[in-house]
DNA sequence: CAGTATATGGTACGACTGTTTCAATAATGG
DNA sequence: CCATTATTGAAACAGTCGTACCATATACTG
């Protein structure tokens, strides 16, 4: 007996959150302007998510789940050549869309070199996003059990994001790219 | 007439305060606790420095400062083969005694990310500071005027970093390091 | 000494923070 | 209608934030 609960409420509260922080980043998030945003209240965030920290979790995994889906629905990983795959993912992760998405990436690690304690796992979580997209390569690497080769080829996607996203250059950063898959070749 | 100012304070103040940024990163920094362990007031640290804002950006500068003259002094732009020098950089910018530097520098882009007001010139200070690291190897470059294999090069750095950093795992990225010198004698 | 400029302490202001408390409303089953 | 459970609003609490104001202390010149 009693008022049934309703799940979707939250659900779609944690939707429109994720839209918001992945918009206005992680760094200043506040309960009240969130709230205000979303047409609800401070009170009704924390009845719905127990703290802020634990809506920030929520909306971190929430985020990596929208990033792992939309990676999946675009990028089969056993289309092509290893270096179209390459070039498929440079083009899909550099893409000005996903910005928000890899600002979020990006904030999430630089706080969780200042403060790891705040996010236990998800540091790793971050890295396991970059692991999905590094298998996608083990067919270049020299061994079967080869994990320096899908390194190294993430750390290229990554360091060209972090150029491209500070310079905005984009014709410079995608010829980098290209000398990297001419290096790969041979 | 009257009280001579004295300029050595506020430097003084500059480098301590350096040092606790260095040590406690940006994003939770606050006048009063800066204050307390610098054994002054927020009233002094706002008299020298105008304004928290500017305060950050003199720490910021003082930082950039502080890792170019390191860097100088420990890796010669002229000693060696192009890929000894990549890998006395990588084995200079990756040990830890390095680590609150490239914490501070992977903040900075974050935060310069979400709020590129709040840093007018100085994410592109962040880029000179690689450029920098860049110009050393534009020996080799396919061209005299090639930007793009110092930028690739200066990605695998950063990405080496950030991976690193986050995963603490040295065995895997100093081999990626090195199958990336491997790739580029071909 | 007075005059003057710098340096500093203390304090309070207004705005914000996450969170709590108390009360009211809404929707169901009996 | 009533008991019960979920939901929601309004306000307050205790704290922190950057900063401004006012007084005082300090060190110098003439």
């Amino acid at each position: 007996m009693g008022r049934p609960p309703d799940p979707a409420r939250r659900e779609a509260t944690l939707a429109r959150a994720t839209d918001y922080v992945l918009a206005h980043g992680l760094a200043g998030l506040s309960l009240r302007p969130l709230a205000a945003a979303l047409d609800t209240s401070p009170r009704m965030l924390l009845y719905d998510f127990g703290s802020k920290q634990e809506l920030v979790s929520a909306v971190l995994a929430e985020a990596r789940r929208r990033g792992a889906t939309r990676l999946a629905e675009n990028l089969p990983p056993e289309a092509g050549s290893p270096e179209e795959r390459l070039r498929g993912i440079w083009a899909w992760i550099s893409a000005p869309e996903r910005a928000p998405y890899v600002r979020l990436i990006f904030e999430v690690h630089a706080d969780g070199l200042a403060h790891p304690e705040k996010y236990p796992d998800q540091a790793k979580a971050i890295t396991n996003w970059f692991d999905t997209l590094g298998a996608t390569f083990r067919d270049i690497a020299t061994t079967p059990d080869d994990t320096v080769t899908p390194t190294l080829v993430m750390a290229v996607i990554r360091g060209l994001l972090f150029d491209l996203t500070t310079t905005g250059d984009r014709h410079r950063t995608d010829r980098a790219l290209d000398r990297f898959c001419e290096l790969l070749r041979h």
